[in-house]
DNA sequence: GGCGTTGTTGTGCAAGTGTATAAATAGCCT
DNA sequence: AGGCTATTTATACACTTGCACAACAACGCC
């Protein structure tokens, strides 16, 4: 009787996801105070104390479960932009849409997100992970900024690229924001819609051209036609 | 010796106060989980044993410490609006400044709204608080944006007024973060100005006439002279 | 099959947690 | 001044927490 408890031994790298995953369940379910080790473990499947097994601590284990969340957060975020074959008008619009709509509004990445940037300001190494999360992305949307700016034959300076990419970076977080908390409120697509709408209105650009539907068009230099 | 604490019999409405500042001090410090009976107590200069005498639990206490907070950031936020004298848009602008400078952009305020609204989604009492505090706000904007609007002779339906209200309280949240999270990569009213250019730009509002700094203009029927 | 490595478990522990409760005393009323 | 009462302190308690460590057993290797 009292039999010990049969397991299986997993890969390493296999268990510290498992682990991590698990960290991420229950900070998003019950919060910082709620994600103990026996928690935390109990969810993965072993026991507590595993965990020490392959973390130095509980905090580093927070830790490594952040940055994967701030990782797969930015990598969903960033894959909508990389579309071949489309006009960077396209492309900024596919862009706003893929932020405004699932995975990335929902509303458990919303509680893990506010749960650990709310440590942000006390835990210089978490302000720092977020910082360069947030000026990545940034850059991101100055960089199709400027190549919708160019295909308008519009030439921006520095200083209104900057000032358009925080624009639209704070249009796309507040929508985030409103979407995660509040989803049902809006009606399928709406938000990104309002999105697109706000963005281009930010930007100055008119109704789509029908010359805007073809891909890539060359640079011609048919002169002012198009401008407005 | 081992002398018993001196103390001072202090009003209950000052105790009660006291207790809730002190428990937002430590939130804002060390996060719920750093926001401890005994550390709170310590704040506030007494000890453990009278929080119990004045709220039933300390889930109570932290319960109203998060409506008093959500209390006070409404009232400042909502403060902007009561200009008399101005122009609807004078007075738009100067919500959206007021919204994006101190002591709206503050980082304490800010871990503590995303400490507490990470819990959100798990709590349904801090969802509902919440949207009623998000509701208000946004009809606070929407009723400001018709009043701008009509100012300029023109009549949106009520889908438009709710979309322009949901894009300017995105634009307004965005910014707030950006500005509490990275305050010092912005400069002395730059928040401030991005956020009104991206609100006019949002209502297709054009450069500002000489006629719209005079206040309480009568509304003379002198015809589309100002209209695009 | 036997054996060693090491991933994994189970137990123990000191510190800290919220709460209950008795003892003390500050401040008001007469 | 003296007593009443409710505020405040202090202590106790059951429980949880992160972590340390020894025993164990799954799996690869011979």
């Amino acid at each position: 009787m009292n039999a010990r408890r049969k397991f299986r031994r997993e890969g390493e790298e296999r268990r510290r996801q498992d682990l991590i995953d698990a960290t991420l369940d229950s900070v998003a379910e019950h919060g910082l105070q709620g994600a103990t080790v026996r928690t935390i473990a109990l969810r993965a499947g072993v026991t507590a104390g595993l965990i020490r097994h392959y973390f130095p601590g509980k905090e580093d284990l927070l830790q490594e479960a952040y940055a994967a969340l701030m990782g797969r957060m930015t990598e969903q975020a960033k894959a909508a932009l990389v579309m071949e074959d489309a006009s960077p008008r396209q492309r900024l619009a596919a862009f706003v849409t893929a932020n405004l709509n699932a995975p990335i509004i929902d509303q458990r990445v919303f509680s893990l997100w506010a749960t650990f940037i709310g440590r942000a300001g006390a835990d210089p190494s978490l302000a720092r992970a977020h910082r360069e999360g947030y000026l990545g992305f940034r850059n991101q949307v100055e960089a199709v900024v400027a190549e919708v700016l160019a295909a308008e034959r519009r030439e921006p300076d520095a200083a209104e690229l900057r000032r358009h990419a925080i624009a639209i970076n704070a249009i796309i977080d507040g929508l985030w924001i409103e979407g995660c908390l509040a989803g049902e409120m809006f009606s399928q697509g709406e938000l990104a819609a309002i999105g697109i709408k706000a963005v281009e209105a930010e930007l100055g650009l008119g109704p789509l051209e029908p010359d805007d539907f073809r891909s890539n068009r060359p640079e011609s230099e048919s002169g002012s036609k198009s401008k407005r």
